[in-house]
DNA sequence: TTTTTATGTCAGAAAACCTAACATAAATTT
DNA sequence: AAATTTATGTTAGGTTTTCTGACATAAAAA
């Protein structure tokens, strides 16, 4: 018999559910960069009555694409300007974006000149898997 | 394109993930009622380091059929008994099991008897809804 | 070489949580 | 009816966690 109380796959991917403390064991960054990640405005968690930051897994996730990105030697201010393109994809191939396009095709040589043949092949956010089923 | 980093679905049901006070609002439950059933038992959250309770996505689905139980008016004894009950569901429906069956008949005729006509019909862990998608 | 970036570390304060104790209405037992 | 038990409320004192702000620093960028 199946019981009717099973939330677990229904949770809401936005309600700020987890602690700092939490959020540092699943993404393995430290207190200090995930406040520096939210000062830069790279996310923005929720934050309870008495002013504690509050984590939703979609924050988590955010948070573990912006090590990634971080580990392939994309800087903040890189990372925040992806962001921004994400948020308009409607005016994405029309007219051009003046010095937005500019900086992004900037952001993305930079990047392939930095890439330091590093060659983590394969295995992303690997050590995660221990977290999961 | 979908992003790799995508933990929303994968959370493990048994990882400690939730500090008390998100128990509470997801379960409408107070701390004393909480820290109760766990002395009692019913659950068993983990700890941190520091000695703070951590509750799985599975410990807040027991809290919620605990209150549905206690609704009902089935007592804490009676919730523990039904719970070591179905940790031997194989000895079920062979030899007869002298006391705990008997026990169980029991609990299950006050609960009949106890029941107040209270009639709560249909909307099950309903406030619950506006938590979920 | 100087500046910027990303992160470490520390201090003091506030919030959240802990256990233990006492209080109590309602239900149960005697 | 009186005494006891149950489930929960409340309060107090103590510990843990988190906060902001400041200063420090290695590596990268200008």
């Amino acid at each position: 018999m199946k019981w009717v109380n099973n939330m677990t796959h229904r949770v809401r991917r936005t309600m700020p559910l987890l602690p700092i403390s939490i959020v540092m064991q699943l993404t393995e960054l430290t207190a200090r960069q995930i406040r520096y990640y939210e000062e830069h405005e790279l996310i923005s968690p929720a934050r309870s009555e008495g002013n504690k930051r509050m984590f939703s897994l979609n924050d988590v996730d955010a948070l573990l694409e912006i090590k990634d990105f971080l580990d392939q030697g994309i800087n903040i201010a890189g990372i925040k300007k992806i962001y921004d393109l994400r948020a308009q994809p409607e005016i994405e191939k029309t007219a051009p974006q003046t010095i937005t396009d500019a900086e992004l095709r900037k952001i993305l040589r930079d990047e392939i000149l930095n890439s330091k043949s590093l060659d983590r092949g394969g295995i992303r956010q690997g050590d995660l898997s221990r977290f999961f089923k």
